[in-house]
DNA sequence: ATGGTTGCCGAGCAA
């Protein structure tokens, strides 16, 4: 079963590169975060066609995210329970015996601003609301756009990308690392140890040609499934497409 | 590098 995670900054845009991918790498289940598109929008007949099932939550012009799934898609939920945010993030649902949570995590802009705080909120309210989920569902992958770099193995320039910069500061590695420590695990790091892997290369200054990117895109397991992880990795093609998404797709393969 | 690029939508904001 591969499961995959893909930032696609604006569906609307880039659903001729999702065709294209989905036909290529035949992800059995795919969480997309920045759909950017209002639920009447999404295109749900068309993926039909492609023979996935949807199911999502949008909004205009920001945020949005989805799951799509070849097999029945049941109990979905939608947004933190107990946290109110008109900001469309999250999405979980269960496929097979699989519980599936999509998150698009908050970038938080500068570290110190108003929306760097509403990250640190969200991240806390996200640990909570997992620490029952996976009592719930302990079977399960929680996977997208983190919005943060989990160590200096993760970004091209860690003098840069240091622990006062947004998306490397130690306050995000932490809420990051209080997250795995619920039982979760980078799968990508179960299966490659090198640096310089990135999912994420800024649009501006030719950063994808000169790899100055990010890791930022995770698929964790939970432990009941840590063993299953066969494979993880992080294809990069679709970011070498014309009018690429700057994010390529994170997948973990789950075995047995 | 208070730059650079893309997507939203039609002026800046968010990333």
């Amino acid at each position: 079963m591969k499961i995959a995670s893909w930032n696609v900054n604006s569906l609307n845009v880039r659903m001729p590169h999702l065709e294209q991918w989905l036909g290529q790498f035949q992800p059995d289940v795919v969480a997309l975060q920045e759909t950017k598109l209002e639920d009447h929008r999404f295109p749900d007949t068309a993926l039909v066609g492609l023979g996935y099932r949807s199911v999502f939550a949008g909004q205009k012009t920001y945020n949005g995210v989805a799951i799509l799934s070849r097999e029945p898609i049941a109990d979905v939920q939608v947004g933190i329970p107990g946290f109110d945010d008109v900001q469309q993030r999250v999405i979980a649902a269960t496929v097979g015996d699989v519980r599936i949570v999509n998150l698009y995590v908050v970038n938080g802009q500068d570290v110190g601003t108003d929306k760097y705080d509403y990250k640190l909120r969200w991240l806390d309210a996200v640990h909570g609301w997992l620490s029952s989920e996976l009592q719930a569902h302990p079977r399960l992958v929680l996977l997208g756009d983190f919005n943060i770099a989990p160590d200096d193995r993760d970004v091209h320039d860690p003098q840069v990308w240091n622990d006062g910069h947004i998306l490397t500061s130690t306050a995000e590695r932490t809420a990051l690392a209080r997250l795995q420590s619920l039982g979760l695990h980078d799968a990508f790091r179960l299966h490659h140890d090198d640096a310089g892997q990135f999912s994420w290369w800024d649009y501006r200054q030719a950063g994808f040609r000169r790899n100055l990117g990010l890791r930022i895109d995770l698929t964790l397991v939970s432990d009941a499934l840590r063993p299953h992880a066969a494979a993880a990795g992080i294809d990069r093609e679709p970011r070498t497409w014309d009018r690429p998404s700057d994010h390529a797709p994170a997948w973990v393969e789950l075995a047995g």
